[in-house]
DNA sequence: GATGAATGAGTCTTCATTCAT
DNA sequence: GATGAATGAAGACTCATTCAT
């Protein structure tokens, strides 16, 4: 069993101290308040200290971006039950999406509303390394799609497109709470967007979210 | 009729005129890329002359995304046949949208790339005349859905969400397009985007989208 | 005659401020002493006042390089009596030389022990500049020389390398005396140098650097 | 015989790796772009090692240039034949000179532009030893002038000066190859400064260089 | 002896806003 | 009203040197 060194140890919890307070700022302040002066000083490290960790602030920012995507994304999918049927699987996923965007209100107020740090590059080349967590949850969408469609649960459509329209709607629906623009309350809200989904995937006769 | 005085006529040329450096530079360079000294240079105007028409930078800025966005509207807008039917509306307000946002697509980039000026608050109160733009956009889209519903032409679905999420889809896809991440042509989603709706509003025999 | 408005008065008054700051730091503690920070105190401006007047760093200072330079060079070139003949101008041009360079000892001490900014090129491309002073000065030696060819005063060398090998005698000679390294006086050094000159381009006989 | 310690030799080679390494950076990119980091990766030696070899960051760049320096003065005096005669050896000297130093070309780009090093003093006290070499090298000159008037091969010239401005002349011309300011080729140049050297030294009447 | 993480002072540069003219 | 020079706070990033391990 490998013996995890003392300094590695150390390094991991710079690193996580480091992302911590950049996360924390990012939430609170918003992007161009995060500088390295206050992250250092809120990971109580020497501003020159961040360059140990991280080549530059924006490969700084998406580290946390990317934590916390992370995080979102396997939130999410525990929450998803792989032995469900689709049209469950599908309702948990937009649940919990919207459930775990709600956990995150603060940070994602500031990333919903400033996506600069989605496609710029970094110092070594393009990085739409952020991309990457989008895609792989409108891949999950998807799955379930196909999965529903081949087994006549679900319409007949065509399970790309609305995987990402499906993933939009939910992250407007998250977005508009978080903003504290909503007009109903969360729960009123995920009902109304299941029974939208419901509506356009499922039979007519049977739009009970529910079922 | 009242005359308009020649310090007013100059008033307003000052006016529109750093405006359209202001959106000129977002749309080319992006937010951060909007200087005083920028601005004041392209429309030709001293630096400090900005504070006459302007309270600050963030005024100018707002005010530069509402003369676009109040273009962009009426752009919109002038595309729908009020004597149409409530679905030919709904199709040529949808595409409409996406064609007037492919025009402005530089400035777009921006726009949707960062919304950190949709909520921030001016010098004077809090700002969110841009979300009003928006609210008007959702209206338009509810009165169809409304009269729609109300004529049997589409399901009787709750048209306040509805028109939510018709909107932030047709935002997302003219957003993704703009981006250059789009997986097809405008055309094709378009389409893919209206067959959506008529899946959802429409009877289920009839998706012909140009019906 | 052309008013000098008082701005320009002004803007020509920090001009100057600022170069003089800058050459007081650099005669007296080098290229890497001169701080924009520094420059600014020392001129009695707010820092950021100095890209009013200079792009960037390098610009500064290759501007009072070249102030300098052109100083020098003025005061060598009025020691030097046109009328007089080719051996005597060329005395009173080396002569002068020293002489001057010894006048700005301080900051020649600097200039010719970091040389960096010589061929360094600036923002917008190659920057060879302060060659010119250079190149100029050589083309004077040259022009004595090849007086005093014609006129068969001097040996018929070839009188561009002979230039060059004066100048760099010449500059050798005083950067010598202006790091402290010099043998003997200045007057002595002086009369070395000449003797050596009309050892090389006067006739064997009348080796008298005073005629 | 002393033995050597095995960690007498270890140091010897850490010495010499870093000095190696420091003198390829200086070839390479110039004085202000060795840093400790730099200099201890590339020697593959930890930065806080340096320390054990070096007082500080301008000891260690003064003994890279003093290596470098008695590397090409021993391989100019390798190319003198000590029973050729004075003439000769003025020739092959300079010659090789300008020779070894066109070698160098690289690393003598930046020692000639940037001198800071001559005679900024250590942390310990006053450092001139760069000078050490100069004054070995015009010794050397100075030997082979005062052989020749011995010899009444030379001109009775003050052995000295002469042998300060050949030294001079010798690196302006080098200089200038170096940087690529030169007019012709090194061949050429070479042979104009023996002419000239003849000029000065020899009998009128005998200028062939060859001779 | 060796390591390399940590420090923190130091550097250039930008820019919104003010205000004397 | 209009100008644009001046301000000065702020920010990203570097690097010689130290020192606990």
């Amino acid at each position: 069993m490998a013996r995890v060194s003392r300094s590695a140890i150390l390094q991991d919890y710079r690193t996580r101290s480091l992302l911590e307070s950049t996360r924390k700022i990012i939430a609170a302040h918003g992007f161009d308040a995060v500088t390295m002066d206050r992250v250092a000083a809120q990971a109580g490290i020497a501003k020159g200290g961040i360059y140990l960790y991280f080549r530059n602030k924006h490969e700084l920012i998406v580290a946390a971006i990317e934590e916390i995507a992370s995080e979102m994304l396997r939130g999410i999918e525990t929450r998803v039950d792989p032995r469900a049927s689709p049209w469950k699987r599908l309702c948990q996923l937009v649940c919990g999406q919207i459930e775990v965007m709600e956990q995150h209100r603060d940070l994602l107020r500031t990333l919903l509303l400033d996506r600069r740090h989605l496609l710029r590059r970094t110092g070594g080349g393009p990085s739409r390394r952020l991309l990457k967590y989008r895609e792989r949850h409108e891949l999950h969408i998807r799955k379930i799609l196909e999965e529903g469609i081949r087994r006549r649960i679900f319409q007949p459509v065509d399970p790309a497109p609305v995987a990402f329209y499906i993933n939009e709607m939910t992250v407007s629906t998250a977005q508009r709470r978080v903003l504290g623009l909503a007009p109903s309350s969360q729960k009123a809200e995920v009902e109304g967007l299941l029974r939208f989904l419901s509506l356009l995937l499922r039979d007519r006769q049977s739009t009970d979210p529910k079922s």
